[in-house]
DNA sequence: CTCCCGATAT
DNA sequence: ATATCAGGAG
């Protein structure tokens, strides 16, 4: 049988990259989480931060996330873009919350994406992060990299989600998860990948044609 | 596949 | 001024 890709000196090139790799989301509680993930799409951490402080001082939990009126939520959040959609999806995902778990956030993926704007990327972020329950989050940069590196074949994010539970040890799978993201954002980026100082080069497949 | 949207980079 | 970014729902 064909041996598998050697992953060793990728994981150990994330690792050095980078060595600390968690959530930047600021967050107190599952909940909290749950909503910072939801405002990360398309919007940096850092901007997510800057006004989940002032979100959640007036509205904490589920209980009044889901009493707030909506356009006090969508003015809070406003920065962070896509602020319709969000505001709806944050109030009436706090709704589920109440009646359908106990104003609790579920700690299972069946659950979580069945919520209001939840889907499998942000519910392994809360799963990973929030519950400790390991997972891949596979969002476009961990995609893009998967495609090029030769980690799957796959373009469905949730196949790919498979594909790195099967070649990872799953003790690593939400540390790779921000470490993937992280290099995907500052490295291995969309248009001009930094492949001349990426030591991993002569392992990519797809390097020879990015590379100008 | 399109729409949702502001922030940041260029 | 304009291009780019990049989850989830319909």
């Amino acid at each position: 049988m064909g041996g598998k890709k050697d992953l060793a000196p990728f994981m150990e090139y994330l690792k050095e990259l980078f060595p600390e790799a968690h959530c930047e989301l600021t967050y107190n509680d599952p909940f909290q989480l749950l909503v910072a993930t939801i405002l990360s799409a398309q919007c940096t951490d850092k901007q997510v931060n800057k006004v989940t402080p002032l979100l959640f001082s007036e509205y904490a939990d589920a209980e009044s996330m889901a009493e707030a009126p909506i356009e006090k939520i969508e003015k809070l959040i406003h920065s962070t873009g896509f602020y319709k959609n969000k505001a709806k999806n944050i109030k009436s995902m706090s709704h589920a919350l109440i009646h359908e778990h106990n104003g609790k956030v579920p700690d299972n993926m069946e659950s979580l994406v069945k919520l209001p704007g939840v889907g499998r990327k942000t519910a392994n972020v809360v799963l990973g992060n929030a519950f400790k329950v390991p997972g891949m989050v596979v969002d476009t940069h961990v995609k893009r990299i998967s495609n090029r590196y030769g980690l799957t074949k796959n373009s469905d994010p949730e196949k790919i989600e498979q594909d790195l539970m099967k070649i990872f040890p799953r003790d690593r799978w939400t540390e790779l998860s921000h470490q993937l993201v992280l290099f995907g954002r500052y490295f291995c980026t969309a248009k001009k990948p930094n492949c001349n100082e990426c030591k991993i080069f002569a392992y990519c497949p797809a390097g020879n044609k990015l590379v100008k």
